[in-house]
DNA sequence: GAAATAGTGTCTCTAAGACATTATTTC
DNA sequence: GAAATAATGTCTTAGAGACACTATTTC
């Protein structure tokens, strides 16, 4: 039995949402598409999301803007060749780092409807790490992780938008987000669209900010009523 | 590098929120209390939810209503003896069952003020699980699991305000929780108290049922962020 | 000026919170 | 009847959702 991570990575990328995949190499599954991944190396990680920044580096050359652990799997089927723990987690990545060859952005919501096979559970955990970042994104700041650099507020709705695939009032958005302990006001301004728009980054230190009632779009999603079974 | 679980059992107990410990007899911290937990037995288990039941039954004879993941605990620090890879349980007892000599049910809360000190991480651990649990009782109806067979709607109320450690306001309560999808009416009545009082269990294949809404305390406990930073 | 996008004002509605009131029991 | 507890009614308030309106830009 041996300890691995799997990293379930996502972007937003011209309004769409995005998972990394990459082609594995090697047997099982070898040439088809599954999560970044990799096993504990006990000498060199202190920590197992020590684990993930270093096979996400050393896999995809990617680092993380958010890094989170979902879940943790652990049976005896999901690999053919033994009993396997592997802790998923989920990590929010900067749209301009670039990426190694053998790896792939693709819409999320493409991929699970075309049912294409991953390798081992990967479309469930994929699904996991979904579940998990649609209902964050009910209830927190947690998109604003998405953006590298400054935003305006148009952009951050956009972002919640495609995450939670359906529209926002938009009033309600704006007095929501715009508090001086989530978003700062840089002074700058967006011009790339007809009226200029306000140009925000994250406050200090943001740590996520939960809200004490849920953004609920029109889709339906069930509660992530899991970590194996919860949020 | 081995693979364990550690269970954090709950139950409420004349009006106590209580955590199950009991006294280690092995090294190291012998004679110091701990959480149940125990290995993988990859023939056994088929998943590690089977090991945390395996577990539980084995060293404390006790079956669990509610059994829920919460966070992965893998680093070099943890165990003085080696890295360590380690799944956290939340569980949610019955108080009729009996356990075992060598365990003890102690009030959480208590536990916590007195910082003995327990075996390896584990203070951290049930930490970890009863923010988990105050998280969750906020907005859910977790705490029916509490109840093994039939309770009145004050004592429900009794449950979350123990858990959450402030009083709530009754009509909302009421209001919230009187739902057909997570209590239904036996028509019997519970008569130990002045006037009776209806007599409810939890709805069909109870779910647990998310509220749109937090049930804010008075007491600002800081969100579970976490799992291992979130929920 | 027309079109497009940013940003605000205001009304309604839902549900929480506060509090009073009624209902049913024991003594 | 008094005390205790269960259960309900009602008012206020906060914030979501809906929607119209204003503001600032490009063309």
């Amino acid at each position: 039995m041996i300890g691995t991570i799997e990293v379930c990575c996502f972007r937003l990328q011209q309004g769409q949402l995005q998972v990394l995949l990459h082609k594995r190499k090697i047997e099982p599954f070898i040439n088809q598409f599954g999560l970044i991944g990799g096993g504990i190396l006990a000498e060199q990680d202190t920590d197992i999301k020590d684990t993930a920044s270093r096979v996400l580096q050393q896999r995809a050359n990617l680092a993380w803007r958010y890094l989170e652990q979902v879940n943790t799997l652990a049976n005896n089927h999901r690999d053919p060749r033994d009993w396997s723990i592997c802790c998923l987690f989920l990590a929010i990545i900067d749209p301009e780092q670039k990426v190694n060859p053998h790896c792939k952005w693709i819409n999320v919501f493409d991929l699970i409807n075309s049912k294409v096979n991953l390798a081992f559970d990967h479309l469930s955990l994929i699904q996991q790490a979904l579940l998990r970042l649609i209902n964050k994104t009910q209830y927190s700041s947690l998109p604003v992780y998405f953006f590298a650099d400054q935003f305006t507020l148009p952009e951050l709705q956009d972002a919640y938008e495609t995450i939670l695939r359906s529209k926002l009032p938009k009033a309600a958005f704006r007095r929501r987000l715009n508090r001086p302990d989530i978003l700062v006001a840089t002074g700058e301004q967006d011009r790339s669209q007809n009226r200029p728009a306000a140009l925000y980054r994250s406050a200090e230190q943001h740590l996520l900010v939960h809200f004490d009632q849920l953004m609920k779009g029109h889709s339906n999603t069930a509660p992530d009523t899991t970590h194996s079974d919860e949020p």
